[in-house]
DNA sequence: ATTTATTTTCAATATATTTTGAAAATTCAG
DNA sequence: CTGAATTTTCAAAATATATTGAAAATAAAT
């Protein structure tokens, strides 16, 4: 297989695989378009090798900023602004993790820790099913939230080929 | 707040996380509505719950039975089919996270395997940056997979709420 | 201050996904 | 086997999401 090649299918199946993630396919075509690209990129450089309008690079790219994982250059002398993406792919997984954390697993728990909040008879049976219910997903949220706190900080591990080694 | 209005603002809620996440709201609606039900539920039970077709609850159901999240029930002497959902929320979480290693990150594995047999100079810079980033990739996935594997095996630890404890 | 390059916005358009509903298939009782 | 109840299918319609492209805004050079 040929490089360009490869890189063409990596960014496909990124994209396709990002879907299945509830990210949009060209935002994740974006960030493998940057990800295989050894130095930083313009818009139009985007656009024509995914063949894409301007103002859907200008909004996907803003997008990946906003998750931290594309960077905005400025070449001195250039008139033109340069995008590059974090390589380091272990970076890239936490800062994921990290935003999802943020933009999803809090603002679900603080939904949680209201719906238990139930006028009339704890003792009814429906009732009680309901909020054991709640408090199982919150504590399977909360557990998820410590879980990942320790995954984001087991960077040597990572490093060391051996994130198993945090486990006992 | 009552508990048919906790109810319905679960069902909302777990909709709108469900879309997140790449999996139909109308599908996590029915998986909500299934939650909170004390007992089996009909179609047309689920029908009239969330204002929905026939066919669409119909396939909605299908799709979770095909990830071990609903069961079919037939009652002796009744005609209809009755639903229920698995309620306790540590299967559900780890028959998820079983069921989207196997329709996800598996395939992914996989394409990455043959992403890196690139032909030509492998001392190419250019070349060799990308295979570098390839391996990367595949390094995460498979500490990943070790690592959800454990998380799937320690069901004692959630049952004590210590699931940190699997760290050392 | 004016021109020119570049980025950003957003209404209109295109595409993809979900939902409907009625017809076809299936299942079960008598 | 027949007929009624129930489930399944799937083309058409509705809805939601993504994309375009040109106009407006911004930034830099002269």
């Amino acid at each position: 297989m040929k490089l360009s090649e490869a890189k063409q299918q990596f960014i496909n199946s990124w994209g396709a695989f990002g879907t299945q993630w509830g990210i949009n396919r060209t935002m994740a075509q974006i960030h493998a378009l940057l990800l295989v690209s050894p130095g930083p990129v313009t818009q139009d450089d985007i656009m024509e090798q995914l063949s894409i309008s301007r103002g859907n690079v200008n909004m996907n790219i803003r997008d990946l900023i906003s998750w931290s994982l594309v960077e905005r250059i400025i070449l001195p002398g250039e008139r033109k602004e340069y995008f590059t993406a974090e390589k380091d792919i272990w970076k890239v997984a936490t800062q994921i993790i990290k935003e999802r954390k943020k933009r999803e697993l809090d603002p679900m728990l603080k939904l949680l820790g209201q719906l238990d909040k139930i006028d009339g008879d704890k003792k009814d049976k429906e009732t009680k099913q309901f909020i054991e219910m709640i408090a199982g997903i919150k504590k399977l949220g909360n557990q998820a939230d410590k879980v990942l706190d320790v995954i984001i900080r087991a960077e040597e591990h990572w490093f060391t080929g051996s994130v198993l080694k945090i486990f006992k």
